[in-house]
DNA sequence: ACCTGAACACCGTTCAAGT
DNA sequence: ACCTGAACACCGTTCAAGT
């Protein structure tokens, strides 16, 4: 594990602890008992450092379940997994939502994700539009999601929470169901 | 139009200007003519100039189309302007998801919409659900929009970013459509 | 009612110099 | 390769004092 990586993981851990708003580049020096111009041999900047995060949780989210399960299984799967993955730290999804381009991790998990929806029978047209749409719905569920907790209804507890995401993801996939079988 | 008014119009022209990370308050303090400290006659802190910055894109977002139009419809004017809203100024979409707590224009807006859905005849359980996915779509589509600038494929005509929405829209509507068929 | 002056405890970042 | 020491140009916020 290099150095960076270290800081890394550390930044990580600082997240969950002390939320983004509260993630500074001295207190992430402090916990590595470093100064905090010592960060800058790893990364160049503190974007940088984040762009690293966000690339790191896209890579949590990455399980690729078997081709024999139902396409709308898989995409239940993959969806759950990358809502999964912005819950792990805090701020998490809001993190995501900071990013400067896409990293390779979800770039192939893009690409992963059009083939399924060909593989259900939607046109070239539809598959892009529906995979689109379906992280559309995760990101923006999982962001609202986790931004409650000052809210008035904070404490929603987690079972609840996964049941009306599993509920409107599948709200969305009947959308996605009738508009392949109504043909190109 | 109040001192607090003015103080609140000058924020939302900075952030479209120099975008969120790069409004503070003492460039907006310069943009008054007014030293730093003066803002803090008019709101608490900065945190409670953002909320109010927040409310304000709300409002913005508040038509209601006529009872007369279909329901598909009235939910499509709705998006739309709430997308709109977000769109107007730049980095509108991540403020949105720095809110503390929903005000008063979203809490009405939210009833609204429900209301549309119980009109269409989904059922009690179905109607926030429908209306939760419908705002996760229209919220988490709209941070994307509008997060990709410095991005590989960044500049997206705005037509085209318009056509996609709707048609993302239309299948998460095809859903709801479904489910409400389906009955209890 | 609204603002100034001045301070306080923080930020991100740079860079010569050390080991 | 990694870090220190020290500085630079910033932050948000407070508060007595002025008009």
């Amino acid at each position: 594990m290099s150095r960076r990586d270290e800081v890394l993981e550390a930044a990580l851990e600082l997240l969950d602890e002390v939320g983004l708003d509260a993630l500074t580049t001295r207190r992430l020096a402090e916990r590595l008992g470093v100064r905090p111009g010592a960060l800058y041999r790893h990364f160049a900047s503190k974007r940088a450092l984040l762009d690293a995060m966000v690339e790191r949780i896209t890579t949590l989210g990455g399980e690729r379940p078997p081709n024999e399960d139902d396409w709308a299984d898989r995409v239940r799967t993959v969806a759950g997994g990358i809502r999964e993955a912005m819950l792990t730290y805090r701020d998490g999804a809001r993190l995501m939502t900071t990013f400067a381009a896409p990293g390779p991790a979800a770039i192939a998990g893009w690409e992963w994700f059009i083939g399924v929806l060909r593989s259900a029978g939607a046109s070239e047209q539809l598959a892009p539009l529906a995979v689109d749409t379906i992280m559309s719905y995760v990101n923006g569920f999982t962001i609202e999601e986790q931004a409650r907790k000052s809210a008035p209804e904070a404490g929603i507890p987690r079972a609840e929470r996964d049941a009306q995401f599993r509920a409107g993801l599948n709200l969305v996939l009947a959308g996605v169901r009738s508009s392949i079988e109504e043909g190109p």
